[in-house]
This record gives structure tokens, C-alpha cells and sequence, in this order.
DNA sequence: GTTTCATGTAACTTTTATAGTTACATGATT
DNA sequence: AATCATGTAACTATAAAAGTTACATGAAAC
């Protein structure tokens, strides 16, 4: 499966503009993403278009918050990069055949709950959250609780 | 996002198995899903080895469900191919980085959790579910199926 | 035993999605 | 005006999935 970096890029971002005081420009975030300003530009316009961020031309220009932090969730970035991100395909068979109807039945629903799965548990997360973790030690934060730990089969 | 017809394939595959009374080729398994040949056998073959299938060389060989159509679950099936389907690439900035770490937690457990509600779901259904999807209504009775002429009467 | 049928698999090609890069325009600050 | 930074289109590179070719293996039919 070919993955997608583009979440990771918007929260790494954000992460560290929450923290930083002045505006941050794209050549600097894609130097900590190890990445080229433009792939920057391009995630991050996305952010821009849905409103968590906003960008400045010229000296002393560049991206910054656009409400604060604890009033971003990773849900927001989330719906803002607006991809899917589960691959599983439905059929290209024809679907007058029952076992591809009864097939895709099935697969959308499971589809629709596991995305739901993962909408909960990034609305749970604030970019403050994400950038805590920095301030506080370097290092891994818990995530907040938000089910049961450890009854995952998977 | 590059998507992944493996699932599909194999249960639509597994659906009208269940319903011939002798095994099928791969070249007609190809002809239902508009595939090639060499495709059905790559991932059928998961599913033999996995325990679901059997194969047959020769003159009436092709494949036959290794076991009733009612235990074999669509978690089975998905266990088999055995792919990634949810593409959320976890970031390759570095992890000393605390947001990083803090995101990669974060990412992981919603990730785990989705693959949880995927397999409970998946869980829930048989192949013969499905196959019985098809005898209700959907399609044909089991007139002369389309693939061979003379002695398939699926 | 040879022909035919079908799987098994490696190797290669094609397709497509993501990421990376170049180039240039636009606007803001100095 | 010069500089800095974003905005975006167009192109290239990489990687994953599917499609295809080629050939080996084994089983049944003749």
C-alpha cells in the first residue's frame, strides 16, 4: 500500500507552531518534516482552506495558528486533509450479482464504523495536547483515555 | 490513495464456491471478476495457505472450499490477505521529537482500534452469508452457469 | 507415454497515487 | 527596487497494486 504522510506532516506542523511565537515559514517545517517547502505549502493549504491556519507573505511572513491551539482538535486537521484513508476497495464486479451486493453492503458499513472509530479518538486530541508533549519532557504523552485500554484483538 | 481489490476478490471468489458443487478455475474466477488468471491464483493462494482453500491441478481440478461455507468467517478471509488497509503513514520526522512521539501514540492506538471494529464486523459474517445473499434474490437461479458448457452446474 | 488441462511462480510491464522538484507569478516588507 | 515568502501549475521520481508473459509442475484423459 502506497502511504500517506499527510496527517503526520499537518500535526507535526502545528504541533510546532503552537509553540512557536512567531510565524514559521515553509522551508523551516519542511526541514523538521524532512521534506520540500512545496509538499508544505500543499498540505498545510488544505489547513488554510478549512480555516486552523493562516499564512503571511514576504518579511517576517509565514504560517501561524489561526485559533488557538486547544481549540484544535486532531479531528479538525483530520477532516481538513480530507482523504481517505482506508483502502479497502469495493468490487468492480458487477454488482447485479448478489454476493457483490451482499459484499458491499457489508464493507461499507464496517468502512463507516471504523472511520468513526478513528474520528472519535482524534476529536479527543487537541494540537495543545500534541504540544504539551513537547513541553513537558520531550517525550511521549498517553493519549487521553477514551476507551477501555487493551481489549483490542488486533 | 492506491486502493486494494484483494477482499473483494477473494469473497466474491468464496461466494460462488460456495455454491458450485465442483471446483472452479481460476480462468472462470477471472471471467467473474474481470481479472486475469495469474491474479486469482496470487490470492487465492493466501487463502490456501491459510487453511481456506484447496487447489487441483489437471483435468476437473481448480479450487473447492477447504471447509463448509458457514465456517469460514469474513475476518478469516480478511486475516488471510493479510494486507495493511488503513494507509495513515506514521511520520518520518524523528521520534525525539516529542510532538512526533506524541502523535505516533496517538495514531497507533486510533489505528488499532479501527482494525478492531473492521474484524468485529467481519467477524460476524460467513460466506455462506453471503452466498445466501445471492440464492435469495439478486441473480439467476442456478440455471447453467456462464463459464463452461456441459457438465458445470455450479 | 504423450497430450491436455490446470495450478505455481518468477519476472516483467502497466497503471496510478503520493511525494519531490522546478519554475514562475503574486504580494508584503525593507 | 530588492528581497522574502507564499501560491500554484507542471513536471519528474518513487512505490504499490494489478496485469501479463513465460515456463515449470503435476494430474487426468486419450
Amino acid at each position: 500500500m502506497k502511504h500517506n504522510g499527510k496527517l503526520a506532516l499537518a500535526l507535526h506542523s502545528l504541533g510546532h507552531l503552537a509553540l512557536s511565537q512567531t510565524p514559521m515559514t515553509s522551508e523551516a517545517i519542511a526541514a523538521q518534516n524532512q521534506t520540500h517547502p512545496v509538499v508544505v505549502r500543499r498540505v498545510l493549504g488544505r489547513l488554510r482552506a478549512a480555516g486552523l491556519l493562516q499564512s503571511e507573505k514576504g518579511h517576517a511572513g509565514g504560517w501561524r495558528l489561526a485559533r488557538p491551539a486547544a481549540q484544535i482538535s486532531v479531528a479538525d486537521v483530520y477532516a481538513a486533509i480530507d482523504e481517505p484513508f482506508l483502502s479497502l476497495q469495493l468490487p468492480k464486479a458487477p454488482p447485479e450479482c448478489g454476493i457483490v451486493a451482499a459484499m458491499q453492503t457489508l464493507v461499507s458499513a464496517a468502512m463507516t464504523e471504523a472511520e468513526a472509530v478513528l474520528h472519535s479518538h482524534f476529536a479527543r486530541q487537541s494540537i495543545a495536547d500534541l504540544a504539551q508533549a513537547m513541553q513537558g519532557h520531550g517525550h511521549a504523552a498517553p493519549e487521553k483515555p477514551a476507551f477501555l485500554p487493551g481489549d483490542s484483538p488486533l
